[in-house]
DNA sequence: ACCCAGGGAAAGT
DNA sequence: ACTTTCCATGGG
């Protein structure tokens, strides 16, 4: 087992790994103790997190914990270089901040999560947590992502157990519709298992390089992606940092504190909430405001 | 029993 | 193009 620390002090920013894990972006991550949500005296969390990857297409598994100013890390290779990637540790969250506009809200969800960052997870893995995520509670998407890894992934060992890592297109697609639906994934089972297909057919799934709205728009030709999905896996994983996912939060917001931006379809609101929110970073700025609202930051403001 | 959850596909105007 | 309708499942 390699090991190894990061100290968040060379960081150009702050981190917080807990409410960058937890906050709905990622569901290729799991915390190691299941529940216990009650002891987060320390900042960052200080609980382990896992999530595989894949170098040279090896499947790797990565512990990670935040503790005593550092990030800590195991895993079965050098995870140094992916976890800066990964948990976009060279983002500098001032300057990213400078661009939101002057706004009450905005003002307190960034206020409230110092270190927040956005994640990069790979690309299929958000693609298929994002169609499983519809019309779904952030717990049993994740539980999802558990059933679809241990019945479809590489089993990797490390630290004396055995975990599964993220199945690869070829791995899901060769799986069948009805397997899926025995992982509770219901109507979204045909979706993952076509779409899966879709990648190992060759329909691009890292469409970087495109213009945002070309992007968001070649990624609905997966089944079960949408523009919100498309949006989600553009933010997540392709580096899209202006793509702001309108989710039943966002449009929520949208009604309540940006009315003007309410243009009637998705890609004139669209438009309308990224120009709103800064441009180049509205979907950073979307992020903070997802989980601030969610966690019920909104009561205190609304009244 | 009823409602909702980070929506989208298919059918109907 | 724009608007319903239906979709599986588990938790409150």
């Amino acid at each position: 087992m390699e090991q190894g620390r990061i100290e968040l002090s060379s960081l150009p920013s702050a981190f917080d790994l807990q409410s960058t894990l937890e906050s709905g972006q990622s569901y290729l991550w799991w915390r190691e103790d299941g529940e216990d949500y009650a002891d987060e005296t320390q900042h960052g969390g200080s609980k382990w997190y896992l999530t595989t990857t894949r170098v040279s297409d090896e499947p790797a598994v990565i512990r990670a914990r935040q503790h005593d100013g550092g990030l800590e890390w195991q895993s079965t290779i050098d995870a140094e270089p992916i976890l800066s990637r990964r948990l976009r540790l060279d983002d500098d969250l001032d300057a990213i901040r400078s661009t939101a506009p002057d706004d009450e809200l905005i003002e307190r969800a960034y206020d409230s999560y110092p270190g927040l960052r956005l994640v990069n997870d790979p690309p299929f893995g958000t693609l298929i947590s994002f169609i499983c995520s519809a019309q779904m509670r952030v717990s049993r998407i994740q539980e999802m992502q558990q059933s679809i890894r241990t019945e479809f992934g590489t089993p990797v060992s490390f630290d004396g157990s055995t975990y599964h890592a993220y199945p690869t297109p070829e791995q899901l697609a060769a799986g069948t519709e009805a397997e899926l639906r025995d992982l509770s994934l219901g109507y979204r089972a045909p979706y993952v298992q076509r779409s899966a297909e879709l990648v190992t057919d060759g329909t691009p799934l890292d469409v970087r390089g495109n213009p945002y709205e070309e992007a968001r728009e070649a990624l609905t030709e997966f089944v079960g992606v949408g523009d919100k999905v498309a949006d989600c896996i553009l933010l997540f994983s392709l580096n899209y940092l202006e793509a702001v996912p309108l989710d039943t939060w966002i449009r929520q917001t949208i009604e309540e504190y940006f009315p003007k931006c309410d243009r009637g379809n998705y890609t004139e609101t669209s438009r309308a909430i990224r120009d709103a929110l800064g441009g180049e970073y509205a979907g950073y700025t979307q992020t903070y405001v997802f989980h601030f609202l969610r966690n019920g930051g909104g009561d205190e403001l609304s009244g």
